[in-house]
DNA sequence: AGAGTTTCGGAAAACGTTATCAGCCCCCGC
DNA sequence: GCGGGGGCTGATAACGTTTTCCGAAACTCT
């Protein structure tokens, strides 16, 4: 129908300079825009790339000029309920640049990592994004990329000084948390953390420790640690529950929801009788009931900056020190945390707060 | 430290030749081994190839072999909570036949969709997987797409024949709730589902109503239409009401997550007094509480057919009839459909089924 | 032992771009 | 009138593979 024959084949620069009676070189420096060329001579070629459906092969260029306009996304676990949001950013803000995301998808395995990470320099990826898997296991095969392609770490850390990196402000979200705590009325807060030396666990383990001191000098040492699972969560609420707590501090969302289910099985009133607390503010947070006070992470601009960092490439000749970027969260009050006062659970306000529409157009 | 120059440059086909002392062909061919190659040469092949971290510029190859090793992922909104789990099956199940996943999310809008679409032709995938945006305004991207590259469809339709596709058996799935429901002692069900004619929701709003009438012959026309959406099961609640259902059948997990919401916050008893069940079974169908009796999709299956389909080519010369595959979903019980007798909630048993351990591990 | 047949290895031609290097023409200034 | 800049343009050499196409051996078989 279209006049082709049946071998159908991808129309080339040699099909277009042919058809616009110049050369195939003229043809690729109209296209590209790389240097002036005549007026009508260029009218002439973009018609006829018009007129064949012209489409420059990815592969070739890249060949050519060592660029594929590629990056690599690797992340730990797209299940993380944390992630998608931020893929989703983070695919937005490269296309915009006119760069196309490979995915990887590590199963929390460094080994599996590693091997993605190699696969994708094959590849021939112009950057690479990562959310490393371990903060000390990962650190070589990160480490190795980092040389040869521009590399931005993000959520997470990789030990010191690997790479640019971009993250949240772990220790002003918990200050913004214990500061909300405290202005309305809770004194008795426990802490209940995830174990381990992997960048937001500590930090924001550390944030309390050194934040709390002001709501009481005892809350700093209540302390819990387990991981960031909601099995985690419901378990931590009867190992607190000694300490008689009028709030609880969760480092992240999933061990706030299962805190929350487990009050809600003992008939504990939440807020009443006790607030929660999470943090990242993943979908479900906004969907429990009641509503889970938590910090939000800035994930678009998050998404940004990365693009910005492999924007900007290293430049300079000698290894310029690694630019590491902080972006400040925040608080979204929900039902979970609302003042004591009311002893009854607020009714009929499911979450006043800007909660996305969360919709499954299947 | 590995005595390779400043001007770091990765070693080629060239440099293996040489280190190996014999020609680029061979060692071509020894290391993609398309042919046999003297055991003893090979072998020397191998060496150099390993010493000097040799590994295949991707580009070049694609290039000329007109095959990139990519598939490209077309989907409509990653942060929709089914399809983080299809992502990293389908991620690893091309991963396994060595193929790399190019991600692009659409934001629901067949206008990006389309330009996705076209950016991946550009860069030469060899195959995609769409999760059409839209049932009508795909078509014409997806249909232009399919006769350029093997072409999947997935989770929905978009219209008629116009490649192989991938679902689950909604059909099959409706069935095991009602079975379930009707095996439980529950007579009046409704059916809160989703208007228009996308596949899933058109599927499970026919299944529900060509099955539901062994439990009550009026139970066919208890049918309330709105949306994917949590808001829409808040909403749903309090439209239904009045029909006094002992049984909701949502058609899918949001929906019974917000329709759970609103009956607790009215007070009723779930399930005692009605039971609620959803489909797709996404992590929050296992961790609200009650947990929500659900249809399991069988993720792994799904992402194993489609990365079949792709890997068996349309092979023949002439216009294949498309292959429809309908794998068969999996009914996943919880508390909020155990038997009404017991009048208060089952206390302690959170969730007995194998959930997954969702850990963010962060 | 000679002809056919396999087996292995190399030279070289693609693949579709981009970048380099000349060439051409025209115009300017002496 | 003539040498020398500038704009534009066309050949052509890369880029790093894969894949013919061929020779040169080494076998096999009569």
């Amino acid at each position: 129908m279209d006049g082709r024959e049946p071998g159908v084949t991808e129309a080339t620069l040699r099909d277009v300079a042919r058809a616009s009676g110049c050369s195939v070189a003229t043809v690729s420096r109209v296209l590209a825009g790389t240097r002036p060329v005549g007026a009508e001579t260029a009218e002439r070629v973009r018609a006829a790339a018009a007129q064949l459906g012209y489409r420059p092969n990815q592969a070739a260029r890249a060949l050519r000029s060592r660029a594929t306009g590629t990056v690599g996304l690797v992340l730990p676990q797209i299940t993380n309920p944390f992630y998608p949001a931020l893929v989703r950013e983070l695919t937005h803000a490269l296309h915009a640049d006119g760069r196309a995301v490979l995915l990887a998808d590590c199963d929390d395995d460094p080994g599996a990592e590693a091997e993605h990470i190699a696969d994708l320099l094959a590849r021939r990826v112009d950057a690479l994004l990562v959310i490393p898997a371990h903060e000390r296991r990962s650190r070589k095969a990160v480490a190795a990329a980092a040389e040869r392609v521009p590399l931005v770490l993000m959520d997470r850390g990789c030990g010191a000084g690997l790479a640019d990196s971009v993250a949240v402000d772990n220790t002003a979200g918990m200050a913004l948390v214990l500061d909300h705590l405290a202005a309305t009325g809770r004194r008795r807060v426990c802490f209940v953390g995830a174990a381990g030396t992997a960048s937001a666990a500590a930090e924001r383990r550390i944030a309390y420790e050194s934040g709390a001191g002001t709501l009481d000098p005892d809350a700093p040492g209540r302390v819990f640690l387990g991981d960031f699972s909601v099995e985690w969560g419901r378990a931590a609420v009867d190992e607190v529950w000694e300490q008689r707590p009028d709030a609880l501090v969760c480092a992240n969302d999933l061990i706030a929801v299962g805190a929350l289910q487990r009050l809600q099985q003992l008939g504990v009133d939440v807020p009443g009788r006790i607030a929660v607390t999470g943090f990242d503010d993943i979908p479900m947070a906004a969907l429990a009931a009641p509503g889970i006070t938590t910090v939000r992470q800035p994930v678009a601009e998050l998404a940004a900056e990365a693009a910005r960092l492999l924007r900007r490439p290293p430049e300079g000749g000698g290894p310029r020190p690694h630019r590491t970027i902080r972006l400040a969260p925040e608080l979204v009050v929900r039902e979970s945390s609302a003042p004591p006062q009311g002893g009854r659970r607020p009714q009929g306000t499911p979450d006043n707060n800007r909660t996305a529409k969360l919709e499954e157009a299947q």
